[in-house]
DNA sequence: CATGAATGAGTATTCATTCAT
DNA sequence: CATGAATGAATACTCATTCAT
């Protein structure tokens, strides 16, 4: 006898037909605003792109505004997910910190220069003017979470005398800023390409930096060789 | 007594008048854009802003296109003279070196955080990809003179003897990283307001890294009080 | 009592009523296009003309050119049926060649002079710069299947021994204009009225040049061709 | 002494230099009319190809219709001219009537098709409805002594008992058909090149018909009038 | 619920015409 | 008189949104 649940092919009438279409649109919507901006993405584009008849869409999302709410907030989980995972990585009893930190500066980058993530950012720039509360959201559940999670675990290195720092929050800012500040520019806003090595010797320099002004050195004797820098703060 | 001949403020008709009806258009261009993006102002807005007729804009700048590209490369000009002018600031042979480097940061800062830079800034990420031209532009005429100005005094520091590095490029790109990075998200991309004494605090914390990283140390006596960082080395 | 179902006279959404709406626009077209030339011609009084919206003009043709061709295409596969009808309504069995002939033309003429003529040959005239590609369309599908249909009836009655005459092509171009060139100066293009007496005078001149030109006389004896011919005079 | 009428070179506050840029503009004036129909023409295109500011010509013509009647008149002006000197050039006293005809004839088909006439012609279609009064004055200044003229000589060819007609004015009307009624079609308007061969055998066809219908036959002895013409066959 | 069709509002652009010089 | 500059009016086209099916 035929089952009662519909074959996942049939998306006619299927919750999951209805989530399939709900997903193709918001992804399709998430293209085609990346790729005009908000004001110039049209709905017959998005319509058409994500296969289904436009009032579709406004039954689904109500209308452009919330198709936008909804397909950058998640999208930007998406990608927020992704560099969480990449922090929570970072262990505090890493052997060679230098190397801990590069290898997981360099996952974030990856992350940071992904073409979503750029299209993400250009797409909140834009419109953070008409669209306050997007930036809130995303922000609230992106790089907030981020940014606590990193400087959860730089907490943890300095706790194991790895790190000297007063202010965790503080250093984790500065670091993604050492990390993703110099690709800024040199990408174009990530309209250009930016080869592996230019990623890799950014990420070389930014820990360079950072173990400088941050890290304990680790002498064979226990004892604090640069106390001279806790007499500096 | 009033003359007879028409007051400068006379502008009907005279080249002056030319030319302000022109920088009214320029200014009030850049308004509108920064408040509604490319895409969503209106020509009409801005003709009126300026107070001529719509005409007169497309006579004066052939299009939206070409007034969109002379307001932002006009406005980014004037930030980055602005800017340019707070580097060249920075000489060698300071006393205090991180107090010399907070007085340019905190200014830079300044700069950096206005709102006409907000707007230039936001407008760029958001138009890239229609106008990669006008990015260009302002790039080559902006950041990269500045950036090659302030690695230049980066580099004079350390001919001085004041820094230890090897690429100035590379530390200049990171000093300004340090300063801006943790301002943008703290500020929402300039649409809230960060108080003074927030920036404040950001370019000491900035300085202070940076020195940890870069400063040589100047004791009389060969006592450094970061000598640890030397053998950090 | 009235049915519940919708009379054929509620046009509201049915296909029915798209099909009207497109032959609305279409008519509406052609007579603002007939009355103003295609520049001048603005869509919106098309529209308002059909008493639709703009954007239906737009939905159903596309744009101003698009609905140009269409209307004046249509109009002109109409106004070529009937003079076709009326070629083919000539036999090569006529009684009396002269009488047939001008009957034939009376008719002709007054397709030639409709409005609904004059209007679409001014617009093609205006227009045939700017839509070569409709000059074509319209004279293969009008004036060139016409010709032949009257070339092929000249040649039938030439091979009936009525007429005399090596290219019938050139014969029925000759035809039509005796029939049709001395109307146009008269009417000033149609833009003013030509009695029906000096029509029938046109056809009867240009019917009597015709026969004198081609056609075998006819008398009870076989002797001189064309004497009755002079008597006619 | 130095003259008091200026040089011609130097065109600036002379009569000479006024007249200059007249003719300038009219003739700039019917390009661009002719190319582009009246209402796309642009009064700055025709200032830019004239080579004159653009108030001046609306100093000269009071606008864009005032220059439309001056240019079109003063081209069809020309164009009759060279009509009429062609018919002026058919004696009454030719030997052989059938070759004069084909002489006259084929030059009028020449003034006909010439590049000039089809643009002039294809403007009075076009714009007939809004300038009926440029109709007229054309037609009255044009064909209509055009077709008198051409009546005249075909008038005094029938007493000189060389053609057999009634209508004078019906006979050039029907001359005239039979010349330029074929070429319309074939050169698409004008907008299409036809060969000189093309055009004589137009004209051969057209002379033959009309002799046919109307040459008094010249033979030796009074015999049957058109015997003669199938010898011609 | 998904859809084809229709619409009202809005936008960039062009152009004939007119000043003041 | 000829000109550079400015303008008011008009137009083609687009799009978010909503019915009726």
């Amino acid at each position: 006898m035929a089952g009662p649940h519909p074959s996942t092919t049939d998306s006619r009438h299927t919750p999951r037909g209805r989530i399939d279409k709900r997903n193709a649109i918001l992804e399709a919507a998430f293209a085609v605003f990346a790729r005009d901006g908000y004001a110039k993405a049209s709905v017959d584009a998005i319509a058409d792109a994500a296969g289904v008849a436009k009032p579709t869409v406004y039954n689904h999302f109500g209308g452009k505004e919330g198709l936008f709410r909804q397909a950058v907030s998640t999208t930007a989980e998406r990608a927020t997910a992704r560099s969480l995972a990449v922090v929570h990585g970072l262990g505090s009893d890493v052997d060679d910190l230098a190397h801990a930190l590069r290898e997981v500066g360099y996952r974030l980058l990856l992350c940071y220069t992904s073409e979503e993530a750029w299209a993400l950012r250009r797409l909140l720039h834009a419109e953070i003017s008409r669209f306050p509360d997007v930036f809130d959201t995303v922000r609230g559940s992106g790089p907030d979470q981020f940014s606590e999670a990193l400087a959860d675990r730089l907490a943890r290195l300095a706790l194991a005398g790895r790190l000297r720092l007063e202010d965790p929050v503080r250093a984790a800012e500065q670091f993604v800023a050492l990390l993703t500040g110099p690709v800024e520019g040199r990408s174009a806003l990530g309209t250009r390409p930016v080869s592996d090595q230019e990623l890799r010797d950014t990420v070389a320099a930014a820990v360079e930096t950072f173990t400088r002004a941050f890290a304990v050195p680790r002498g064979r004797l226990g004892d604090g060789p640069s106390s001279g820098q806790e007499a500096a703060l």
